[in-house]
DNA sequence: TATGAATGAGTTTTCATTCAT
DNA sequence: GATGAATGAAAACTCATTCAT
C-alpha cells in the first residue's frame, strides 16, 4: 500500500516499523503498559519478536512513540485552528466541533491519553507539561486578541481562561465521550460553551465578582 | 509520635498497619502500582515484608486502600458543603477554597487521583466513575437551588455547569497546584471563579449564545 | 478424660499435647504434608501456634509423631495374632479379620498409611522398612510353625509367602476400602485367602512349580 | 549424545525438551514434588531457568508429564502379554518376567509409581485409579480364560485373584527390588508364582477353604 | 506456660532482551 | 534484515519459626 511493486527492496522497511507501531499502539490503547507484553505486539504485527528491536530500542522506547503518534493529532485538533482571522468566539467553536470529531473518531484511541497512564515515565510527563504549556500559550494569546478586538472582557485572568478552556475539551468533552461514552450533541456542546463563555450567574448580579462580598 | 507519651508500652500497637498504609500512600504516589514493590513498600515502612502481609492481603488490596484513603478526603473537600443554607455563589466559593487547602496540604498525596493511575483497574474505574456521578449530581443539585433562588441563569444545561465546575476543580486547580507546581494564590482562584460565574465575553456582545450565528 | 478433676494443673498438659497432636493427625490424614499449615494445626487443636512449638520440636517432628501415632495401632492389627497357639489357618483368618475391622473403623485415618507419602522423609522411610521387617519376620516364624505343624507345604519359599500375605494385607484389602472405597465382606475376604492358601492352579495341573516348562 | 555424528548442526533441535523432561524425572524420582525445585530442574537439566517454562507450563504439568513417562512403561510391561495365545501359566511367567526386567533397568524410575508421592494430585490419583482399573480388567479376562481352558479353578473369585496378582507385582516384587534393594533372581520368582498358583497349604489339607471351619 | 505478631528465606513464574542462525 | 529459542533478573507471596509479653 505504501510503495510501489517496483521498489521492492524497501516495500518491507517502512512497512514493517509501521505494522508494529501500529499494532503497539492498538495494544497500548486497550491495556496498561505492564499490560501489554512485547511477544503480543509482535503477534499482532505479524513479525519476529526480535523484529519489534530492529526497529525500536526497548519497551519503553515503543510506548513513547507510540503515545506520541497518538498525541500528535490530538494536538493538532487545537492548534490548527489559533490562526483562524475569524473571531474569537468563532475560533473556540471550530476548536471544540473539531475536537469533538476526532474524540469520536478515536473514541478509544485517546483512552491513552485520558487515563494518562504514560504519566507514570517521569520522561513524558514532563513532555506532556511542555505540550500542553505551549497549547496554552496559543490559546491564551488567542484570548489576547479577542480583548483586544473587545470581543472578551478585559479584566479576566488570561491564563485561568485558556486553562479552564482546556480543562473544557480534555476534561469535560473528553470524559463524557470516552470514559461515560456519551454521544455528545452540538447542542449541548453549545451550551456548554454558551456557560464558559457567558458565565453561569443571573443578569440581576452580572457584574459581581469573586471572592464574594460580605453581603 | 502518634502516640501520647503516657503510654509507652502500646506504642506500636495498631501502628504497624497505619505504618504500611502510609508508606504505600507515600511510595504509590511517587510511582506507578507495577513499579512499586512489596519490597519497598516494607522498607520504607520499617517492617518486615511479611508483615505486610500480615495487614493486606495483596498488594492490590493494598493499593485500594491506598486509593481510598486519599480518595475519600478529597471527596469531603466537596461534599461538606453542598447543603450550606449560605447562597449558591458562597457556596462554590467554599468549596474551592476548601479544596485549595486540601492541595496545599497533599500536594503530593493527591497526585494519586489526578494522573488517574489506578484507572487502570477496572473495579478503581467504575468506583471512581460513580463516586464522580454522586458528586456531580450533588452540584446539580446546588445549581438547581440556584436557579430557583434566581442566583442562577434558568437557561444553562444544569449538567454542563457541573462538569465544569468539576473539572475547574479537579483540572485546573489540580493540575496547577499538583502537576505544575504554583502557589495558588485567592486572588487567582478569584478570577477563575469569576470566568465561570460571568464568562469571558464582554458585556457588549453579552447575550450571545453558541453556536456562532452565521455573521 | 485422661486427668481427673483433683489434678488440675496438670490436666492441661497432656491435654494440650494431645489436642494438638489429634489435630495433626486429622490434618495430616486429610491433606499432603506441604499442604498441612502449622497455624491450621494451632486452629484445629485450639491453641496458639506458638503452643504448638512447646510440644513439637518442628512441623517435622510433628508429622513423625503423628505417623507413629498411626501405625502404632496398625501393626498392633497384625502382630497380636502371632503368637497365637491354634492352627497356622485360623491365626491368618483372625489377622485378616482384625486388619478389616480396623480398616472400617479407620478407613480415612489409613490413608497416611497407604500413599506413603510420609516416604518423601528418608528417615521415615527407613523407619517403615525396619517396622515392616519385624513384621515379616514375625509372619516366617508363623509360617516355620505351619510347616513344621504340617499345616503348611514345607518346599515353599518363606519370605515370598511372607511379603505375599502382606501385601494382600496391606494392598489388596487396604486398597479396596481405603482407596476404592469398596465394602469389603467376609465372603470376599473367604476367597482372598482360599486364593492364598491354595492357589489358582486347577487340581488337573496342581503340583506344577513354576517356571514353567517347555510343554 | 543422542544424535548421530553426522547430523551434527541440529544437535539441539528437539532436545532441550528431553534433557528437561529427563531431569524433571530424574529429581521427582529423589525428592518429593515440593522438595524438587524448577531451578535445581533447571540446573541438572543444564538450561535456564525461564527455558524450563518454554516446554512446560507450570511446574505441576512438568511433574504430570515426569509421572506419565514412567507409568507408560510400566503398563507395557502387564498389558503386553494379555493377549498372548500361550497357556496362562505361561501368560503370568512372561508377565512377571517382562517386570522384573523392567524393574531391574528402572530400579530408580519407578520409585515414582510404588512410592505413589503423586497421588497428592486429585488428578493423577484418579488417572492411577483408572488405569489400575483397565489393568485389572486385562489380567481377570485372562483368568477367565485359564478358567475355560481349565488351567484355573473355576470357583476362585476372578477379581479377588486379579488384585493379589497386581500386588504380587507392584508390591512384592516392586518392594523388594526397588525399596528393598534386594537382587530378585527367576528362581525366587519361580517360587513366588508358585505360591500364587498352587497356595501355601499341604496337600494333605488341600481343599478346605476359608473361613476356617469350627474345629 | 501460652501466645500470636513479626519476620525473611525460599519458591514459582513472567517477560524484556539478546544473539546465533 | 528477520527470527525466535534461550535466558535470568526481578517480583509477589507463603509459612515455619522465633520471641517479647
Amino acid at each position: 500500500m505504501l510503495m510501489t511493486v517496483t521498489n521492492n527492496r524497501k516495500k518491507d522497511f517502512g512497512n514493517k516499523r509501521e505494522q508494529i507501531l501500529l499494532a503497539a499502539v492498538e495494544m497500548f490503547l486497550e491495556k496498561d503498559f505492564y499490560q501489554v507484553t512485547i511477544t503480543e505486539i509482535a503477534e499482532r504485527a505479524e513479525v519476529g519478536k526480535g523484529t519489534v528491536y530492529e526497529y525500536f530500542s526497548s519497551k519503553e522506547g515503543l510506548f513513547k512513540e507510540s503515545f506520541s503518534y497518538c498525541a500528535d493529532s490530538y494536538l493538532q485538533s487545537f492548534s490548527k485552528h489559533l490562526f483562524e482571522t475569524t473571531s474569537v468566539k468563532q475560533t473556540l467553536q471550530d476548536i471544540v466541533n473539531t475536537h469533538l470529531e476526532l474524540l469520536k473518531d478515536n473514541r478509544n484511541k485517546l483512552h491513552l491519553l485520558f487515563n494518562e497512564r504514560p504519566l507514570s515515565f517521569q520522561e513524558l510527563q514532563a513532555w506532556v507539561i511542555d505540550r500542553r504549556q505551549e497549547l496554552l500559550e496559543g490559546i491564551t494569546n488567542l484570548f489576547r486578541k479577542g480583548i483586544d478586538a473587545k470581543e472578551i472582557r478585559s479584566d479576566i485572568d488570561i491564563e485561568m481562561a485558556g486553562r479552564l478552556f482546556l480543562a473544557l475539551n480534555c476534561v469535560v468533552m473528553g470524559g463524557m465521550v470516552v470514559l461515560d461514552n456519551i454521544d455528545l450533541e452540538e447542542e449541548q456542546l453549545s451550551k456548554l460553551l454558551d456557560i464558559f463563555w457567558n458565565g453561569i450567574g443571573n443578569l440581576q448580579v452580572r457584574g459581581d465578582r469573586f471572592p464574594v462580598s460580605a453581603e
